[in-house]
DNA sequence: CCACAATTACCCACATCTACCCACTAACCG
DNA sequence: CGGTTAGTGGGTAGATGTGGGTAATTGTGG
């Protein structure tokens, strides 16, 4: 793993639908700072997933390897893939996300960027706080170790 | 373990969300000086954690070897991953809070610096207060060992 | 195939924030 | 009591975020 992406940042969108990537962020995506990145949803939770391509590429291999007429493998695929978008920065360094990708999240103004690990999360703010505030239950296997 | 850290600090935030981290605390981070730090949230409770990085690096991996798809784990990785940020000391020896954990926490003026063995738990002053003076209950794997 | 509307890409201007620096005061130690 | 270290506050240059104008491109309908 090259450098793992962490951190919550809130983001305002403007008036175009232009998202302004945090600096640090953009960073890590690479030295070179016109990467691509590949956009799609997260069929689990009404989100949006970002992906550097090269970890784009992978997980679509392992999407791929999927027994595709296997029940809701299908549907899976079809979202994940289906919503699947390559993007790139402008010169500002801002991503545009394509209107699908945003009215399916329902990303309006204010947006909350979470890193994770390989890929960011993308939320609608009011989203975001729902979730956060949503009482987390700490599963077994937590429980067994310390952090 | 290197160090264990202990203690309870009152600290206040300036105007500006910088954190006087205390001296004796930053020199058991390591003789340079210039450690870096990550802040996370502590999922369980309205509080930070803060971690050297290299105590960060141990926890991080048992967090990622909890399988994903089990329910209840993605939300904690989500918010503990999610909110994990790299933090370094200025020139005084100050840390900056990132806005999105200062909110978290909240985080005002008036802060509290816990140690805890192999990091830190900040506090809201108030938030401390309230737990301080809850009961404490003794669970069961505290019986059966002699303090 | 053309005309028009809508969208996107590119550019520039400005507001805001942050990292870094310096100065001052308070606390500690010999 | 002086000297050194720690804690506090604030200014400033440069980086970052924000907004909007305009040209190019795409899509649509006639």
């Amino acid at each position: 793993m090259a450098q793992a992406f962490t951190g919550v940042h809130n983001i305002n969108m403007d008036a175009k639908g232009r998202l302004a990537f945090p600096a640090r962020q953009r960073d890590r995506l690479g030295p070179d700072s016109n990467s691509t990145l590949v956009a799609t949803v997260n069929v689990s939770s009404p989100c949006l997933f970002i992906y550097p391509q090269p970890a784009w590429e992978q997980v679509l291999e392992k999407v791929q390897a999927l027994p595709t007429m296997r029940p809701g493998v299908q549907n899976f695929q079809r979202l994940f893939v289906g919503y699947a978008t390559e993007i790139e920065f402008d010169g500002n360094g801002r991503l545009l996300l394509p209107a699908s990708l945003r009215e399916y999240a329902g990303l309006d103004k204010k947006v909350v960027l979470v890193g994770q690990i390989n890929k960011f999360e993308l939320w609608d703010e009011h989203r975001w706080q729902d979730v956060r505030q949503q009482p987390v239950e700490i599963p077994e296997e937590l429980q067994s170790i310390a952090l």
